[in-house]
DNA sequence: GCGACAG
DNA sequence: ATCTTGTCGC
């Protein structure tokens, strides 16, 4: 599918496009509890930070082994401000996206979703563009507080902002440090958390994530 | 006012 | 994100 989207040029435009993107966010599914197909999205950048390859990469949710694949690169599309970091990678995303032969049920950023200031980072961004369900796993916290999750694999604390649990600290690895779990769209926390630790077998990073990090850097170093 | 701040 | 040495552990 073709994305039709206007980006912004300054600070005060990409706010305005959160504030008008945000009451769009579905947070009432449960979402794909037994997908078959997951694609892992992640950028890669250049030295300079000229340039960047965006990866797409969609798994066999069962054997997590690759089934499609896409890469694009490009340029930054906006500049590093944490909170917009969206409108910095989205643009070079979605054009691997679209040269995506399969469409997935579920996309996995690397990067947080209702774990956001304003509630829209970037899977809840990507996934009312798409309509497609999306979550969030972040390596680093953005926002909220929490206690740190048991040592056990599976182990899980709430992240919370003020009142609202935006997502959750979740341990994919025995006394590794946890990864960051939230919501984007069309998906229910639950289900990211089951679907996260399924995406872990082995590593702290979901293999969806993994797969596209490896494919963008490569494509970066051959461009 | 002073930090913190996804990738 | 990216630049980096050695080091600890399976």
């Amino acid at each position: 599918m073709k994305i039709e989207a206007h980006w912004p040029t300054t600070v005060a435009e990409a706010l305005a496009i959160q504030d008008r993107l945000r009451p769009l966010v579905d947070l009432t599914g449960p979402g794909p509890t037994e997908p078959e197909t997951i694609a892992g999205l992640d950028v890669a950048y250049a030295d300079d930070d000229s340039r960047l390859a965006a990866a797409v990469v969609v798994l066999d949710a069962r054997t997590l082994t690759v089934i499609d694949s896409a890469v694009t690169t490009g340029r930054p599309a906006f500049d590093y401000v944490p909170g917009l970091f969206a409108f910095r990678e989205l643009p070079a995303l979605l054009a691997a996206l679209d040269q995506l032969r399969v469409v997935p049920e579920l996309l996995v950023c690397d990067g947080h979703g209702l774990a956001h200031p304003r509630r829209l980072g970037l899977a809840c961004h990507l996934g009312v563009l798409t309509g497609l369900p999306t979550m969030g796993v972040g390596k680093t916290p953005l926002i909220g507080t929490w206690e740190p999750p048991a040592g056990h694999r599976g182990a899980w604390s709430p992240l919370r902002d003020g009142d609202e649990t935006v997502g959750r600290v979740l341990r994919t690895r025995e006394g590794v440090k946890p990864v960051f779990v939230s919501v984007g769209h069309r998906m229910g926390l639950d289900n990211a958390c089951a679907r996260t630790l399924a995406l872990t077998p082995r590593y702290r990073l979901p293999e969806t994530t993994r797969q596209a990090d490896r494919m963008c850097r490569a494509a970066l170093a051959k461009s």
